[in-house]
DNA sequence: TTTAAAAAGGGGAAATATCCCCTTTTTTAA
DNA sequence: TTAAAAAAGGGGATATTTCCCCTTTTTAAA
């Protein structure tokens, strides 16, 4: 009989872990070492047991300590196990923390057992499972980043604004807009009322936040 | 005897893409229909041939018509052929593209064999297979965090430098960092000779443009 | 065609930023 | 322990930016 890997389950909804542990207990290849109700009582049983699992399968919204603080702790405490998510909730902002903190992959709960099964054979022989899932929402969190709240601008002002983001000296974005200094003293201005900015770094900060400006 | 899953290699490396056609024919479970020299080949081949392969192998740097464009391709006119990116570079601008392009997962050419035909299989199984590096990547290009820093900068100049980039006077940046501002002026002079900056506005365009702050 | 709004221009002044060439203090390395 | 380097501070001048309160010119709409 070969090995079985080692797993600890943390979730705070005791019947779920409870229908959890049956489930993976009946995996042949995987071995329940024990069922914990937060992130706190994760720390604590390794304080107190020198037994390491090689997964652990950490829920997300948990009292005390949640999961992501778990995984993060985890991580810099115990680096070589493994962190699988297992949530309620794919909003991205959830995503991202917890693969921050150290998460070998993110599941949802609403999944196929044989997928569980297949994800924990993954992250046990290639130490990751990353799904189509988790792969689109960080795609969709880099392009969306945030909508601009677009306050319109006129086209000569967009012009000076965008020479606002080089070294050029006011004079010198006169001449190149073909205007009086004065005049761009109240474009400048103009922008500082609309952008609620105070000053000329203002303005660059608000144009590449904008990206009326590309680096 | 079970069906093969057939597999089309896109390379413009011959000696590699004959090297990868034995290797995958190699592989049990695999079928090399063709081996074709670039994105446009694969185009064409489309047009003349009805029979459809499960899995693209391709390349991505290739004379003609590249691996994006030939991966975006596919996306909108084959959209069930999985494509699975196999390049030489790791560099995020490329993985982002590919995976925008629709690939299903992004491997290195330098892996082991065996990694290749555990990843073609889950392609096919799952339909995707995400790597850690290429899930690294996304969350590093979420966070800007690439140092690409190529000037070495003191801890206080950096931290001069991100004050910089705010609304503050130096009278103000001074009181913040416990200085003079005739200690500021210092590190603004010292940035602009390291920096070849004129201004402070390049100094801001700088930092926004080497990540060093964060908008 | 009249009228209002937008665009352009300006005077003048105070606040900031830029610049160059110094000294003193603290840290680091030989 | 001593020399050198880095960090901190400064004088003083000029240039630029910011600000407020104006006029003139051009454009667009009634």
């Amino acid at each position: 009989m070969m090995n079985k890997i080692d797993i600890i389950i943390v979730d705070d909804h005791v019947l779920f872990s409870q229908a959890l542990n049956g489930l993976v207990s009946n995996f042949d290849e995987f071995n329940v070492v024990t069922v914990l109700n937060n992130g706190k009582e994760l720390v604590d049983y390794f304080s107190k047991e020198n037994k390491q699992p090689q997964i652990v399968l950490m829920d997300i919204k948990m009292p005390i300590m949640n999961g992501i603080e778990a995984t993060q702790w985890l991580k810099d405490n115990k680096p070589e196990i493994k962190v699988l998510a297992l949530s309620m909730e794919a909003d991205e902002d959830t995503i991202l923390k917890m693969l921050r903190a150290g998460a070998k992959g993110y599941l949802l709960k609403d999944i196929h057992p044989s997928v569980l099964q297949h994800a924990l054979k993954e992250v046990d022989a290639s130490g990751f499972y990353y799904t189509e899932n988790v792969t689109n929402t960080l795609l969709n969190s880099i392009n969306h980043k945030q909508k601009s709240i677009a306050i319109k601008l006129k086209d000569r002002e967009l012009e000076f604004l965008k020479l606002a983001c080089t070294e050029r000296t006011y004079r010198e974005i006169a001449e190149v807009m073909f205007l009086s200094p004065k005049t761009v003293d109240n474009y400048r201005e103009a922008l500082f009322e609309k952008l609620g900015a105070k000053t000329r770094i203002g303005l660059v900060l608000y144009a590449i936040k904008e990206k009326i400006v590309v680096l």
